[in-house]
DNA sequence: TTGGTATTGAAAATCATTCTCAATCTCAGG
DNA sequence: CCTGAGATTGAGAATGATTTTCAATACCAA
């Protein structure tokens, strides 16, 4: 088994270095419960549910930036019972206490994230809805000198940039 | 009467240096029939008010990203008979053919400008809704870069800088 | 003037998100 | 292991922005 990093790590109060654990299936479950005890919330099925859906879908099938409602897919595929509020109300939380990030893209619905050691922006495929990471301190630092020049304390930003992705550049047109 | 630039002559079909026409009230109707016309539209009473709401706004209270709400409002003082539907809809027609632009910010609903010769881009307070507007080209090109290095062709972006303006950061915070 | 279209207003439909509330569950304390 | 105060849940309704529908009306080329 190779080793892990447990999910959230670099979120959860920091501890001794000598006492990070190793990940594996078998504390998935306590590090969940960590998590949801570091926000000051109980904990239920559901939320562990909807953490571990989150977390697979990232790890498992690479899938980041996930919507509301295709969270709420993947939780109902596994319990449908689960309602599509508590989803939604878990996933606004999880935003709060920053150990998932709401990216908006455009009028879309948000897209969620686990939050990244560094922030970082998105470059997306409007063909194909492929997403890029990309970190770049000097627009970043480009940004913070704007706001210094009108006076304003900078307190966050949004950067999409939108194009058309090597594979959709061969494709023909869609329409 | 002072010498005003026609209200979108930036954007209308170029025409013979000399022939470029002095604006003032009297042909401003006729200006906004060219826009009109320039759409493949046909002229009515309504997308004229609409246009002359728009543009009155703006030159007249310095008040440019107006939401459709708001356009609506203004166009409903003048001619209660006039529908939101209507409003919505021109609006859209003028953001498809670019004579405004739309700003989308965060998840609120969207804000419209008249299209400026450069693009520009957004600095809001958040906390009384002052919008500043710049330009900066060290950005753009930084953006470019980025698209470059994943090999996207970069057809649009949104950047917006949230924070907070001069004199908020003097006010108490309002909670 | 007129007829074929484009446009309009009102209302309903969509869509994402948020709220409400009664029923149920969690867990600290006994 | 109980218990009860309080947190959480699910269903559905509410909200708010935007878009669509459609019958009535207005535009304008001929
Ligand atoms: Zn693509
Ligand atoms: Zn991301
Ligand atoms: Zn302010
Ligand atoms: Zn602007």
């Amino acid at each position: 088994m190779s080793k892990t990093i447990p999910p959230f790590s670099h979120l959860l109060p920091r501890q001794n270095e000598s006492e990070i654990i190793k990940f594996d299936e078998r504390n998935q479950t306590d590090d969940f419960k960590k998590i949801i005890r570091a926000m000051g919330l109980k904990i239920t099925e559901q939320r562990m549910l909807i953490l571990r859906c989150l977390h697979d879908a990232e790890v498992q099938s690479g899938e980041r930036h996930v919507t509301a409602q295709e969270l709420f897919e993947k939780v109902a595929a596994v319990d449908s019972s689960v309602g599509f509020a508590t989803v939604y109300r878990f996933l606004r939380n999880l935003a709060e206490k920053k150990f998932v990030t709401e990216v908006r893209m455009g009028g879309q619905s948000s897209r969620y994230e686990l939050t990244t050691q560094h922030h970082h922006d998105h470059l997306t495929c409007t063909s194909c809805g492929k997403i890029c990471e990309f970190e770049n301190p000097k627009i970043e630092k480009l940004q913070s000198q704007v706001a210094d020049h009108f006076g304003f304390i900078l307190t966050s930003h949004i950067l999409e940039l939108y194009g058309l992705c090597p594979s959709c550049q061969a494709k023909p047109p869609v329409k």
